[in-house]
DNA sequence: AAAGGGGTTTGTATCGATAAAAATCGGTCG
DNA sequence: CGACCGATTTTTATCGATACAAACCCCTTT
């Protein structure tokens, strides 16, 4: 395997100097950088990314922690994120925490090794009463969800008013018996669904629909199974309803299938609108109704805090920046078009 | 930052014994095991995984390179491979690679940097013309694709024979006269398109149909925005058709969506079958049929192949693996359930 | 008591790159 | 002509862990 040395052999020079070619610092006469990237190029030389880790403390490579990849939303959102990264030179390992908080401390731990300049984290396991163990020494951003006034950087969804407009839409759509189909009983904790929860209420309260808590579906997990599960029950339930407002897109794809299976027609007997515009929500029949919170200027910005904490290495303990995307309703089939 | 050699003074003994003790040597006294162990909880201790891979030229991660993960295929296939590394105690980078040769080179030389102990490379931008450029000095998988009798280890579909048996599914379906919608014109390129192709042809030729060349409709990227523009164009086309083979599922959903544009129904006027089996085929409306390659035992595979390659790092040059998945046809509601 | 032997432990060199500091070079200036 | 300067290049030490081989320990054997 060559070496800097070999480089340095081949090219007449010292190895400090085919340093300072590889790494672009100045102070090196052009005939002799000429020189070396020859040699470079001849030997077919290749840093050794260890050697230089293990002297310079960075590995160039982030870490991705997300439930699981083969959800759509997370996919697509590991995509945008692994672009977002490689405009800054670096690589994204993805890490996947399958949903559990256990998962999501292996993940803290993972930086910890230095496998990782720093980590961004999807997290939906973990609670306020885990802020402690969000104090880490290394740069790392949480995405997707507010949920601490913590001490970490964090880029969240407008949970609360992208759901209002939501439920909004379905009313002004005529919908008067909204269905919520959610991630648990709303409880104490800060999370997707009961920030979500949250909005759909004030929807309610603006229109003046009082709250109805039959239409109150939670389900456990937001899959798709659970979503069409959900669909089915409350379809079967005699409760009546023109409207349904799932927690996710992914739930909502779920949901559209028990509807079909009871013989509910969506738009016509109930309209749908989900949250996060997966790409498929165009294409599939109905298309459907969504809330896009702009997923790419999420992941750009969590990989701009994430870059910004590591240029500023030395200094620590700033104040936590933040950063709530912006959110558009978008009308498909599901809500009538 | 606490070392190794922190831990050996904390617990008397010399860095060696400490390096034992977390490799699992043998030959080393229970006590004493048990003291540095202590030492290494109450420091915290964690291995700089950067100055490891330098001594012993491992890194303990290894790359995949996919097209694009926000695809439902490849993060289904994500997810598992990185699921399969983790057994194996890797960790797994990914690569995307935008289904271009230019991306998929890029990917062959970032193993070369000794990023990845060895890379999954999942090609369709490669053709048989650049085996020359596989055969590299690192373990490499070719993963999804029976591309080259070449000399790497490649993990691959029963492409021609499960596209034979969508076919035939179609066909004992009732249908005729079976639309392909492929990845473009067949040319001698042995990719998953003309594969597929290939299966279609013989599949007709079984039952005795004549193949119409109007019913061949390419497409330019496997994306559904493609599948569903396909199907809207051969709709409008005049030409009469009762079944559709989608070369993947993804372009299948698109394909279902156009469909709908024009006012085709599924199944009654034209049955659907796709390729790949993705999540969501089943709770799509309809859900479709799909031909299932078990992707868990080609991801489970691809890894052990991998990680053999990895043990028998001194020899070289072994002839080159080979696994072809088995298949199972999944009858959903596209092609009458 | 000396030799032998397996289990245990340790010293030393090294992986390849780079930070920091020192040396060298080619001029310029007084 | 010698001091001095900035640009350029080199020397030296080091990042933290592990391969390798030697050393050590304690017990058994002769």
């Amino acid at each position: 395997m060559v070496t800097i040395q070999d480089v340095a052999r081949a090219a007449g020079v010292s190895a400090m100097t085919v340093s300072h070619v590889i790494n672009d610092h100045p102070h090196v006469k052009t005939e002799t950088r000429a020189r070396v990237l020859q040699a470079i190029t001849d030997l077919d030389y290749r840093v050794n990314v260890a050697a230089r880790n293990l002297r310079t403390g960075r590995t160039g490579t982030i870490g991705l922690a997300v439930p699981e990849v083969d959800r759509p939303y997370y996919g697509q959102l590991a995509a945008e994120i692994i672009t977002a990264a490689a405009r800054h030179n670096l690589k994204v390992a993805i890490e996947q925490t399958g949903a559990s908080r256990e998962g999501e401390l292996d993940a803290l731990a993972l930086s910890r090794n230095r496998l990782y300049d720093g980590l961004i984290l999807s997290t939906v396991g973990l609670g306020p009463a885990d802020t402690d163990l969000l104090k880490v020494d290394y740069p790392m951003v949480i995405l997707g969800e507010r949920i601490f006034d913590g001490p970490v950087d964090h880029v969240a969804m407008p949970n609360v008013e992208g759901a209002r407009a939501a439920t909004a839409h379905l009313i002004e759509r005529g919908c008067r018996r909204v269905v919520l189909i959610d991630g648990g009983p709303p409880g104490d904790e800060v999370d997707v669904s009961s920030l979500r929860y949250d909005g759909y209420r004030e929807a309610l309260a603006e229109a003046g629909i009082p709250l109805d808590p039959r239409l109150l579906v939670h389900i456990d997990g937001l899959t798709m199974e659970q979503g069409a599960a959900a669909a089915r029950r409350v379809s079967e339930s005699g409760v009546e309803f023109d409207g349904a407002f799932c927690v996710t897109d992914t739930v909502a794809m779920g949901a559209l299938r028990g509807f079909a299976d009871a013989g509910v027609r969506v738009p016509q007997d109930v309209k749908v609108i989900g949250f996060d515009n997966i790409a498929e929500g165009a294409y599939i029949v109905p298309s459907l109704s969504s809330i896009d919170p702009d997923h790419a200027l999420m992941a750009s910005t969590a990989v701009r805090f994430l870059v910004g904490r590591l240029a500023e290495k030395g200094k620590k303990r700033q104040v936590a920046r933040e950063f709530i995307s912006r959110f558009t309703v978008v009308a498909r089939e599901s809500t009538g078009g």
